[in-house]
DNA sequence: TGTACATCAGTGAACGCGCGTTCACTGATGTAC
DNA sequence: TGTACATCAGTGAACGCGCGTTCACTGATGTAC
């Protein structure tokens, strides 16, 4: 069953994005070629034609996960409400849509380095345009330093938000707002 | 070959010792039975003897992991040692007998319940022990939001220093520094 | 204290399952004439 | 424009491997007498 070289890139397409949200809302072991496959509309034999392997697609996926987070970086205009939407019981319910750092960060070590590459370029990315951001209204010369502090602070609070929200509802909660209360004071806003 | 209660105890002692460093080095799910039973200098079929299952393992596993760093937060005495130590190079390269929340804190929340529960719990102790520590030299009523935020910062510090350490050695560095930097003015120390 | 025997910790083969990947096949596409 | 055919995206069965777990067996332990 050939298909149009249109349908073909829309296929591909699709694969990524099932493999971009499913990455993020059970990690890179969690899920399997055959599941991206089904939400993308496929079955699983079909992959090879359009990916090299699992790892491959891991890392586009990656990648492709900053360029949502680097948008929205880009679009957001208050700092305040970008801190508030990060550390939400939104954005911690629904990570397949979320911030990729927060999502396997502390699994990226042990993945392979084409996964690595992309998560450090998308990293840098984000790093970068949260510097500018905090230089905006006042030039300190710390921004860059900043920036590090609230990306790690930001990242540190959902991951444990997240890993406390079965268990522990309501550390999760506190962990949240104190997260975003402390962080104002660093992001000077 | 059946073998005294206490060579049984020490092998049991033994798995959980080398579960509590591999989960750490590689993940759940990076490790096999086999392989912590090898490392516990026994075979694999006789691991179901001392664990219910690999999660039972994990479980317990965690809860160790954790006793070591609250052992460590109420023996070190200056808060500024333990936050370099915390955020040194040594930590970043030897996960195995570091902190539990840097090594899988983004994938505790696809754990089994068992393993939540034992991470939520030791996370407590933490916060409660870092809490105390913040509030030694003087009371300003906040202290356990400074310490959901340095706790939060240190972790996702560690995170992204370990995830930029082989692709990015300079960006792996400046975050562990930045971070070291700017919790130092939020310990007050 | 010495002996006979039940217990049970540890061994290693085997089971069953899931997963990443391959492959022969299908049939629509798109090109050559 | 119409036709014949080569191409190739997608299908689904199958492969091979690794893993968690089970199980029959072994032989040292420790207990009953």
């Amino acid at each position: 069953m050939k298909v149009t070289k249109e349908k073909a890139a829309e296929h591909r397409a699709a694969i990524l994005k099932a493999a971009c949200r499913l990455f993020r809302e059970r990690g890179f072991d969690g899920v399997n070629v055959a599941e991206i496959m089904r939400e993308a509309g496929l079955t699983h034999g079909g992959f090879y034609g359009h990916f090299a392997s699992k790892d491959a697609l891991a890392a586009e996926a990656c990648g492709k996960a900053f360029e949502g987070s680097n948008e929205k970086l880009r679009n957001r205009p208050d700092l305040a409400t970008m801190l508030d939407a990060y550390l939400s019981v939104q954005h911690r319910d629904h990570p397949g849509n979320g911030c990729p750092m927060a999502s396997y960060g502390s699994a990226i070590a042990r993945q392979d380095d084409s996964v690595q590459r992309e998560f450090c370029d998308g990293m840098d990315e984000y790093l970068a345009g949260l510097t500018e951001r905090l230089g905006e209204n006042a030039v300190d010369g710390d921004e860059r330093d900043r920036a590090i502090l609230m990306l790690s602070a930001a990242v540190g609070g959902l991951v444990l938000s997240r890993a406390a929200a079965q268990s522990s509802p309501d550390v999760s909660a506190e962990i949240l707002q104190a997260v975003r209360d402390q962080l104002r004071v660093v992001a000077k806003v």
